[in-house]
DNA sequence: AATAAATGTAAACAATGTTAACATATAAAA
DNA sequence: TTTTATATGTTAACATTGTTTACATTTATT
């Protein structure tokens, strides 16, 4: 046992060796450093500070520092994926309105937690990510959950009858270049980012949908969700 | 003097004080590096080792290490620039033909300079580029061409009269986003990506045009320039 | 020719990820 | 219960990195 000091005052005592849990905490302190900083500056002095440890305990835990980002990699996707692609699925809303709700939880995600964002979506860890996953393994649940939204589409009229694939990549790239502008400050309007997206999401709706579907179902769900935008004509 | 040896021969002699122009030779070596190898992996002892000097003598050139990188990133910046705006400005070319060559040119750009890219507008140096531009100043020329020729074409009643800057901010997220996937490998049809630029530019353009022009330029256009899609009705 | 400025070097720092040798607590086997 | 193996923790040392300080040499200026 040893003494631990919190400030000026003697706090709590503390088994020092076999600490319980020590693999879940870690990996808790780091996802909660995420939550402020930046993936870059995690340490692993930073952990073992946290945890009381010695520097080197997290290698009884995890292989390398590589091995403990790959873990966050892996929880970090589910998070993202349950926040975003279950709306796809939900065979009771309308399409269009799986689309727009997906899309905008999406954005907001990233935003609320863009340093988790870039570590999922990003190319610092980028060899951790391709050895773990890639766009057609079920792990990536939220890209063939829009493929697959998609493809219902176009079965029940709706969606042009194009290849779903390359639909549903230019429907991910404008959602992910959107969602990277935003986090990484190149749209200054901070909190307003709400109407780069329904811009967005209208441009992306005329690209998809058909043209009979164009004067009868969006006009009416323009007018039912989505922000107005100023029209300057 | 010194000899400098290179390979089994004697090839050069060289002065080893006062080498001439070392800022700019660690300039050259940093951005054949990264024509190679990702800016992370870039570190001063490659540079020193590089130019046969000593490992601190880039700090008689450079304040620090960002300091180099904030002087590739202006470099970088005008090197993108004048290979995706100027088409932006070539007045006699018809518009939608200059908004499809330079959105080609930008995605090219970045997939043959993935990591100069990513220098410029990844994360990593944010904190660098933040402080040398903003989209509004006359350095980010090339958003105020895109956003310009939206202008442009809005007078010329092609382009659908809504707040420029919020277009302008749809066609670069949907670049940008196409790009970062591209590069950071999460298409895996490498050399194939002409295909999702031109369905994603087909997409911005149905997004971007008014109706009356859809029908009369969108389609000689799309026959005269685009790579035919699949489609799979 | 003397002096100042520019440009180079060498040596040392702290921070980082990592490993090796050692220590102790817990679990399993006797 | 005692013995032993395994899991988990510590300490000390490494090489690598960016950086700074004190010193050296070349070039430019007076």
């Amino acid at each position: 046992m040893f003494t631990l000091i919190l400030g000026y005052n003697i706090i709590m005592k503390k088994n020092d060796y076999h600490h319980g849990n020590l693999k879940e905490e870690f990996l808790k302190i780091a996802f909660d450093f995420i939550a402020h900083n930046d993936i870059e500056k995690l340490t692993l002095k930073i952990l073992s500070d946290a945890t009381n440890t010695s520097r080197s305990a997290i290698y009884r835990h995890f292989k390398s520092k590589d091995a403990l980002i790959e873990t966050m990699i892996i929880e970090g996707f589910e998070a993202f994926d349950a926040a975003v692609s279950p709306i796809l699925r939900e065979s009771d809303r309308p399409l269009i309105d799986r689309f727009y709700l997906s899309g905008k939880h999406y954005i907001a995600y990233a935003q609320n937690h863009p340093n988790l964002y870039r570590l999922l979506f990003g190319n610092k860890y980028a060899h951790i990510r391709e050895e773990i996953m890639n766009l057609h393994d079920e792990r990536c649940s939220g890209f063939s959950a829009l493929k697959q939204a998609i493809e219902e589409g176009q079965k029940s009229g709706i969606v042009k009858k194009k290849e779903s694939f390359q639909q549903a990549v230019v429907v991910w790239s404008s959602l992910h270049g959107l969602a990277s502008l935003i986090i990484d400050s190149f749209l200054d309007i901070e909190n307003n980012y709400e109407q780069f997206y329904d811009a967005m999401f209208k441009s992306l709706l005329s690209g998809l949908v058909t043209d009979k579907v164009k004067l009868l179902s969006i006009l009416p769900f323009t007018e039912r969700v989505l922000t107005p935008t100023t029209d300057i004509s």
